[in-house]
RNA sequence: GCGGCUGUAGUCUAGUCUGGUUAGGACUUGGGCCUUCCAAGCCUACGACCCGGGUUCAAAUCCCGGCAGCCGCACCA
């Protein structure tokens, strides 16, 4: 399986392999080693490349460790929890709503624990299994816990994804962004789950890379300014229609399934498409990748729209490795009430609006003899009376009745007088939506070895884009003789000084060297031989196709630099230089 | 979390049933020889019984527990 075989070569060759081996491990945990971290990061400055320099948005890094009032908003503390009950005989252990609504038919989410206790206990509820006896239901939160300072009265929890750590501070990015939308923030780093049972190597971790933006934008406004460029992208969408009819996904231009419905707005669908550019930069092959929509009843409950952007694997079938949502505007909205700061945004009319208006204006002369010391609360709670309801009653009813603090007070038309106001209006808060490209690190890193990683006969190796190849060019002797190792030597440390990632390599035979260097995908090798020392000539090889040219050492750093960074290609060096024929 | 199977160098494996010399081999890796372009050959070195307890004169081998992996079930806001 190709898995296998990838995994093999990135345990052996150093780029991941699971954590802990020495004390026989834990599941759910993964290092990356010496290339995986390069490779890593390498991924991670292309997605910054991306997210933070083309599209404007900005980088932000907020703590790991969160206190349980910002996740409590959230809904993490109360949701990201499944309600559990052991069986008392046979010790297995259940979801207590899935085993209520199999036993008796009733549709119990959201219900506390005690109440669900209850309800097995009332309806005698026993194992599915064996017919046991259940215990109470507890739940079980797929947070981290921890304990913030020294005498441990504050609980925290490692962060379950990145995105609370832009919403909380959006006062103060708001401000940064001077008021305007749309804008938007992103972080990247690391998210804690303790997942029952992580059995998907680097597919369901405990703790896991996350690269997430959070595009706040004008719910009434989802259009693109530059939605033209990606507008004949082409998109392998499997919408929830195609999923119920249980049929494949189809291939549509972006702007089609704009205006076909499909895919809920415009920057959502811009979205699908920075993904899918991104993907292919990584060397992940079109035909790998499918854009999911998910089906109502797997879509979190305050989201429009969301699709999951999934790699087909030979291991784990299908999986998703991006998720890309419309959050509308729960998340402030929660963190607004929660925490009683106003995390609205003031939109200006292009036009101010002038309303007129019919206000209240009680005749004070009158008022304050009558009411006294209640005439203040009285003129208070009448301000949030409609003027036409007032006009109303006194038409009526001949009098306005009101209730302040409990005290119920009579209003005669001789009292309040009308007033036809004209009331301006610049703009409305209102809370901005929330649109969340939401990037699993590790899972895009499994993807690029899977699909890059490439056999032909004997030989392997990960045809991985020359900028995110982990070392960049591999320096050989042709042949183990000191004259030509010393000049090997000397030329992979002059690359390193031009910050090229090169590494020396004479063990072996020459072939051996270019396998070993293929099979860690090592995009250039640079060979030294005899013509080396009478003409200040190297040959460069191109992984892909074994192909050499002749290149002077005067030329050979600023051509390599050029081929690592994808400025060009190696076909264009093969145009300009001597060809080598072996 | 439950049940079944498995656990010997970096990798693949012999040995385990039937306890008994220094745990054997191949590939890989390091060093050397050779070698004028794609895993050749020769010499040489490094490297392992998952962990803990028990039985026994003696445990890789038998027993118990733990851990990890695989498969199935469950779980995956």
């Amino acid at each position: 399986m190709k898995n296998d075989e990838v995994m093999n070569i990135a345990k052996k060759r150093g780029f991941l392999w699971s954590s802990f081996e020495i004390y026989s491990g834990s599941a759910g945990f993964f290092d990356y080693g010496p290339l995986g971290a390069i490779l890593k990061n390498k991924i991670m400055n292309k997605w910054r490349d991306y997210y933070v320099v083309r599209e404007g948005f900005y980088e932000i890094e907020s703590p790991t460790i969160m206190p349980e009032e910002a996740l409590k908003a959230s809904g993490h503390v109360d949701h990201f929890t499944d309600p559990m009950t052991e069986c008392k005989d046979c010790l297995e252990v259940f979801r207590a709503d899935h085993v209520i609504k199999e036993a008796a038919g009733e549709e119990v989410e959201g219900l506390e624990n005690e109440e669900l206790t209850d309800i097995l206990k009332d309806q005698q509820i026993c194992c599915p299994r064996c017919g046991g006896g259940l215990s109470k239901v507890w739940s079980y939160n797929l947070m981290f816990q921890t304990v913030i300072g020294a005498k441990g009265k504050k609980t925290g929890y490692m962060r379950p994804e990145t995105a609370q750590g832009i919403f909380i501070p959006f006062k103060r990015l708001l401000r940064f962004f001077r008021g305007k939308l749309p804008f938007g923030v992103v972080q990247m780093g690391k998210a804690y789950r303790n997942e029952i049972s992580p059995r998907q190597g680097v597919i369901r971790l405990r703790e896991f890379t996350q690269a997430e933006a959070e595009i706040f934008v004008d719910p009434r406004d989802k259009t693109h300014p530059r939605f033209a460029e990606v507008a004949d992208d082409t998109l392998t969408l499997y919408s929830r229609e195609k999923q119920v009819e249980e049929e494949g996904p189809v291939k549509l231009f972006a702007q089609q399934a704009v205006s076909e419905g499909m895919i809920s707005s415009e920057i959502l669908t811009y979205q699908l498409c920075l993904a899918k550019r991104f993907l292919d930069d990584l060397g992940i092959p079109d035909e790998v990748i499918r854009f999911r929509q998910h089906l109502p009843s797997e879509m979190a409950h305050y989201a429009i729209d969301c699709w999951d952007v999934e790699v087909e694997t030979d291991r784990y079938g299908w999986i998703e490795i991006i998720g890309i949502a419309d959050r509308t505007d729960f998340d402030l909205k929660s963190h607004s009430e929660h925490s009683k700061e106003d995390l609205r945004v003031f939109i200006e009319y292009d036009e101010p609006k002038t309303v007129r208006k019919l206000a209240v204006k009680p005749d004070m002369k009158k008022f304050g003899p009558i009411f006294k010391g209640d005439s203040p609360k009285i003129i208070k709670a009448l301000e949030d009376v409609e003027a036409s309801h007032v006009e109303k009653a006194f038409a009526d009813e001949g009098s306005f009745k009101i209730e302040v603090e409990g005290k119920d007070y009579e209003l005669s038309p001789d009292l309040i007088n009308f007033e036809e106001k004209e009331e301006i209006t610049r703009g409305e808060k209102i809370f901005p939506h929330v649109i969340e490209p939401s990037y699993g690190i590790d899972r895009i890193i499994y993807s690029v070895l899977l699909h890059t990683y490439t056999q032909e006969g004997e030989r392997t190796y990960f045809k991985l884009p020359a900028d995110i190849a982990p070392l960049e060019v591999s320096v050989f002797p042709l042949v183990n003789k000191e004259s030509l190792a010393k000049n090997a030597l000397h030329i992979k440390d002059c690359l390193r000084k031009e910050g090229i990632i090169s590494e020396y390599d004479s063990s072996g035979t020459i072939g051996r060297r270019y396998a070993r260097s293929d099979e860690i995908g090592v995009p250039f090798a640079v060979t030294v031989d005899h013509d080396t020392l009478n003409d200040d000539t190297v040959t460069i090889r191109n992984r892909d196709d074994s192909k050499q040219v002749r290149v002077p050492l005067s030329d050979v750093y600023s051509v390599l630099g050029d081929l690592v960074s994808c400025k060009t290609s190696f076909r264009d060096v093969e145009a300009e230089y001597k060809k080598v024929n072996s």
